[in-house]
DNA sequence: ATTTTGTATTAATTTTTTTTATGCAATATA
DNA sequence: TATATTGCATAAAAAAAATTAATACAAAAT
């Protein structure tokens, strides 16, 4: 069998005080309990550590001395690591992995880190980017310890909690016919040509949107960029129907693009903090988790 | 409570095989036992180191990675100072802390320790020198684990082994009266004065050869330094009794000393190895203890 | 010689660890 | 859609380990 850490803090003990029976009582156990420990410690190690005298306590072989200094290396080691278990656990410092999916990041993230550095100095996020079913696998494999995401068809063994939501839109080009009508209808869009953002769990989103409304988009381009939907929109290649809605009617490219609300009734996208579901959040992701409830609560 | 390095060492291996039942087999206990620990270590520090799947095994916390991490770091040193604490009691290495008695050290510790480095390369042999009763009193200590000590009323605590014997003759100055005898007698000295060296349990041997001889000795000068009665000896300040001689006869201040055996039935004294008698020698010790015996043994 | 001191030993007890058996929830399979 | 399988958790029982109380023992102090 192999010694134990309790061994060792015994040990030291027993060193320090240059007695078993003195070293028992300052440790709140028996005497004849850490006799036998050390007496373990030394058979385990095949090396005799202490002298022992006859009523006047007991000294340390010089063997004993050495591998003491290294015991009590050890015994420092492991406080460290006790520490760092608690600190992991309790306080909000150091690192947090944060999944994000990537048409959200730009829109908040910056803004997010903001906050969370002035209510957290000490607290380091590292983004990992990627669309709905990477970030969810990320959390499920315990990559990341918590996500930002639209809260759509996610497993069940994540819990999300809503943030806000947000309403699709029509987006077209400035100069396309319905651009200064304040409202459209989908079927209204039934001939133009589409450009899909194409993103994994979203696409089965704007689809539903459409089958809502009794009407079916002609897909005439398909992209995960979020931009190169805009520029393509602003170019004059179709329509396109997002949530999220930049400061800027520019695209990358200079094109102009117009925001058209929906005149079916839709359903909003909630944007959600998700995590698994029966894993108890750390300090640091529960203090991530609070300052984007404030965030998005504030607007 | 504390974590235990075995749980640990179990963490490790559940991270490993990335499941907590292919771990409990490859580690010899049941999965529950290992499930356990785990649950064990994480509440004792309060921190969520696995996520558990169903029928698909267990995935780590980000907390748990870092965590990880610096566990096996511990791992790693403690395997190290199981090592070190073999090899302390094992090997025949590292360092051996000798007492010695310093009127023996000149004649003998110069060829032993040669002798030993020949055997064993790997020892490093650090001395400590002192009278008999500080020879004695650091091995009791612990301060050293072996000693080279003239056998004369030793603590009873201590084992001793006897190298060799050596007989006590008389050292006078080479134009001594008795200088050209090959043997005196005590008696025939009890007018001249003594040069004794006067070390704690040499004394008391010293006086006890006079006495066996019905003789009483004048002491004209007590030292502590061997060379010192020699050179008294040598200019005439009187006659002295040793048990050690010289390749030379020459003090270190040019005098000149003869040495005369004694006619008197003498007690010899014993050269003897000394160590705690209940305390078992580590190799090293062992070793340095063969080498003695092998090398009075040859002469 | 007697008491005191401090460690070792023994047997009994308590605590901890481990095992066996079973439950439960999700996944894989038919 | 039901059924089997997988893999972790839980419960009760058993085994092992740590601890204690009582005592023995040897040397030191008185």
């Amino acid at each position: 069998m192999q010694y134990t850490l309790k061994q060792l803090r015994y040990l030291v003990a027993v060193a320090e005080y240059g007695s078993v029976s003195v070293a028992a009582r300052s440790l709140f156990i028996s005497q004849p309990a850490l006799s036998a420990a050390i007496a373990q410690l030394e058979n385990s190690l095949g090396l005799p550590l202490l002298i022992r005298h006859h009523a006047r306590g007991i000294s340390v072989t010089p063997a004993g001395r050495q591998f003491l200094a290294r015991a009590r290396g050890l015994l420092g080691h492991a406080n460290e690591l006790e520490l760092l278990g608690r600190e992991l656990g309790d306080s909000v410092r150091g690192e947090l992995i944060v999944g994000c999916f990537m048409t959200l990041t730009p829109f908040f993230v910056p803004k997010l880190l903001k906050n969370l550095h002035q209510s957290h100095p000490e607290l380091r996020v590292q983004l990992a980017e990627g669309a709905l079913d990477q970030v969810q696998a990320a959390l499920l494999a315990g990559e990341t310890e918590i996500g930002l995401v639209y809260d759509i068809d996610l497993d069940h063994q994540l819990a999300t909690e809503e943030l806000t939501r947000v309403r699709p839109h029509v987006l077209v080009a400035s100069n396309h016919r319905l651009a200064t009508h304040s409202a459209v209808s989908l079927s209204a869009l039934a001939t133009d040509p589409m450009i899909l953002l194409d993103l994994p769990h979203s696409r089965d989103y704007f689809r539903s949107l459409f089958l809502d409304a009794g009407a079916e988009p002609i897909i005439r381009h398909r992209t995960q960029s979020f931009e190169l939907v805009r520029g393509l929109v602003g170019q004059g290649h179709g329509y396109s129907v997002l949530n999220l809605q930049p400061h800027s009617n520019r695209t990358y490219d200079g094109g102009r693009v117009r925001c058209i609300p929906i005149e079916d009734p839709t359903t909003d996208l909630a944007i959600a903090i998700a995590r698994p579901r029966d894993l108890q959040l750390t300090h640091r992701a529960a203090a991530f988790s609070t300052v984007c409830r404030r965030f998005f609560a504030d607007g």
